[in-house]
DNA sequence: TATTGACAGGAAAAGCTTTTCCTGTATACT
DNA sequence: AGTATACAGGAAAAGCTTTTCCTGTCAATA
């Protein structure tokens, strides 16, 4: 049942070397002796062995992708578009979930190691220090996608936080908000520049910050509740809320809804992301990344790297759109 | 920087073989020894080369992973368990996506084939001739995970379909419900099994069969608005409707509330799987699923099978729960 | 004391492919 | 006609680990 190349060679009459040539298509080989070999490969199903290829050509084919947690939205979106261009170009991917646990981290990479891979797309967002703990376990070519660290050298695909988050506020205060609260995850590159964006956009437009209208949830996905009432038993209420991600939006709308308020009659939500936006009533307004673009994007720029074409471009920005649906109300 | 058991040994003065032994500890090694060779190894952080341990050992501990679509809830969920299971027992996942296109799946598997992996978990449903055509195309041991393929002799693990869907509309009967309308995917066993629940419901509480009541959607996701519609001009219009997938519900609710329903005031819906139930309003009340445990089970099962434990269990049916939350009211 | 057994460790083969170097033939050019 | 060249294909090495078989030593038992 398992046959190797030497036994398709004999079968066909030549050398292991031909074999190899024809199905690696590696030097020019006389099309009567191309047939019979093919004949053969067919006929016994054969495929070179992986290790025995892998061990001569120390490359596997195979990319691995760190992240936080394969199961939420976007990261899993974000995953299915790297896997869908790396099968195009005849890679598989390894997935490693690390939770947030750096330690979990560094022994999956260690294991990761272990296996061999070609190269590395990193989706968790990491300090330096521990981005350089990363390269010295697993020396292999690297990408972040989604993710900004500022120090790194590593090539990375996103889109620009900051003025996404700013041009998101913008919008918001066009149809006529001025009291604009913004919700933020704590703790991540990500959520401190589109807070930057948020705080541009206010000072552009002459609003002075006002502390208590910012919140910042521990993790990226929940938040204290009080907080939130806090924003509402303000006397100068805001209108609206900027949120940095889209399920610290729907936790908001949810939350106004329980306490009474009405989405967006009562107070306008903007979201970022785009992830869950089409299910939820009233439909969010909100930031669209160009998820798939920014998969496809870095594997490619991995893939690029991995194969030697040079790369020139370092920081990759993709565009971002500004998304109205429902969720926010113009002021009168 | 890229050292050889043969360096290793050597800075040891030790030989090759027994560098083997102390890291697979396959053979009593003196500590005297153990403890020269670990020094040299963590000095030089020597890891042994993957192709080469593959090449004689036969195994990659790399199993692969079959979904529709990676980026779909129920499947990262189950994904992101059986990636943490591996992940404990040493095994790193490889996830292809196919989209539900069964050309994809071959060619994918193919790949697959080509970089030898251990096993596969199936979470495609195929039908026989296609899984017979897979099993040929390789040849590992595989489990199914939350599908249902009727012939097939695969170990499976999952929930039963048919009798979660019965306690849904029991649920629905003894709150009072009476004329229930069911929607469920078309073309799918477990859509089949899930209609046969609902159906074998109504018919132990005396209710006879009502076709106009039965809407079949062609995909999993999202279904003819018409039938929808049809479905409200009915003069006997339904009081509640059970959706047999948790995104058919969504669905459901938003069409229902687009019209002017009130869910669960004027009817109620109930879903299944239990994704997505949380960040909706209303919460909804659905056929909780146990993606970990069917995730880690499958995994499990199929880590057994590869390391040639005896698997007694063919066919794994874990419990799920009826979990009530607001999206159905009670008739009076 | 002699023999057996246990045990630590070494030598070498096996596992399978790719690739370099080489050979021999046929073609083209001088 | 003779030489140079291109080219198809073969032989063999390289790539690195695990594992089997073997050796030599030390301890224990008769």
């Amino acid at each position: 049942m398992d046959h190797n190349i030497k036994f398709i060679a004999q079968r066909a009459g030549v050398s292991p070397a031909t074999v190899s040539r024809v199905l690696n298509g590696t030097k020019r080989v006389s099309a009567e002796v191309t047939e019979r070999v093919l004949r053969e490969v067919q006929k016994y199903n054969y495929r070179p062995n992986f290790h025995a290829r892998g061990l001569i050509t120390r490359k596997s084919n195979l990319i691995a992708v760190i992240a936080p947690n394969v199961s939420d939205a976007f990261h899993a979106r974000i995953i299915s578009a790297i896997t869908r261009r790396a099968a195009e170009r005849d890679y598989n991917v390894i997935v490693a979930n690390i939770y947030g646990d750096f330690q979990r981290q560094l022994r999956s990479c260690a294991l990761l190691a272990e296996r061999s891979i070609d190269g590395l797309v990193i989706l968790h967002e990491n300090t330096e220090e521990e981005l350089a703990a990363l390269v010295r376990e697993v020396d292999v070519p690297m990408v972040l996608a989604s993710v900004n660290v500022p120090g790194s050298l590593l090539p990375s695909v996103g889109i620009d936080d900051e003025q996404a988050a700013c041009d998101a506020v913008n919008y918001l205060l066009r149809i006529g908000h001025r009291k604009i609260a913004g919700v933020f995850c704590a703790g991540q590159t990500m959520g401190v520049l589109r807070k930057a964006g948020y705080l541009r956009a206010l000072r552009e437009a002459g609003i002075k910050k006002a502390d208590e209208l910012i919140v910042e949830s521990e993790t990226s996905m929940g938040f204290g509740e009080e907080a939130i009432r806090a924003l509402l038993r303000l006397e100068a209420r805001p209108t609206a809320v900027f949120c940095a991600a889209d399920e610290l939006a729907v936790d908001m709308i949810n939350l106004l809804t329980d306490h009474g308020y009405r989405v967006p009659g009562d107070i306008s939500v903007f979201g970022f992301d785009d992830v869950n936006a089409t299910q939820l009533r009233p439909r969010l307004s909100t930031i669209a990344q160009p998820i798939e673009a920014i998969g496809g994007a870095a594997c490619d720029l991995l893939l690029d790297r991995i194969e030697g074409k040079c790369v020139p471009l370092v920081k990759q920005i993709l565009p971002h759109r500004l998304t109205v649906r429902d969720s926010c109300r113009a002021m009168d």
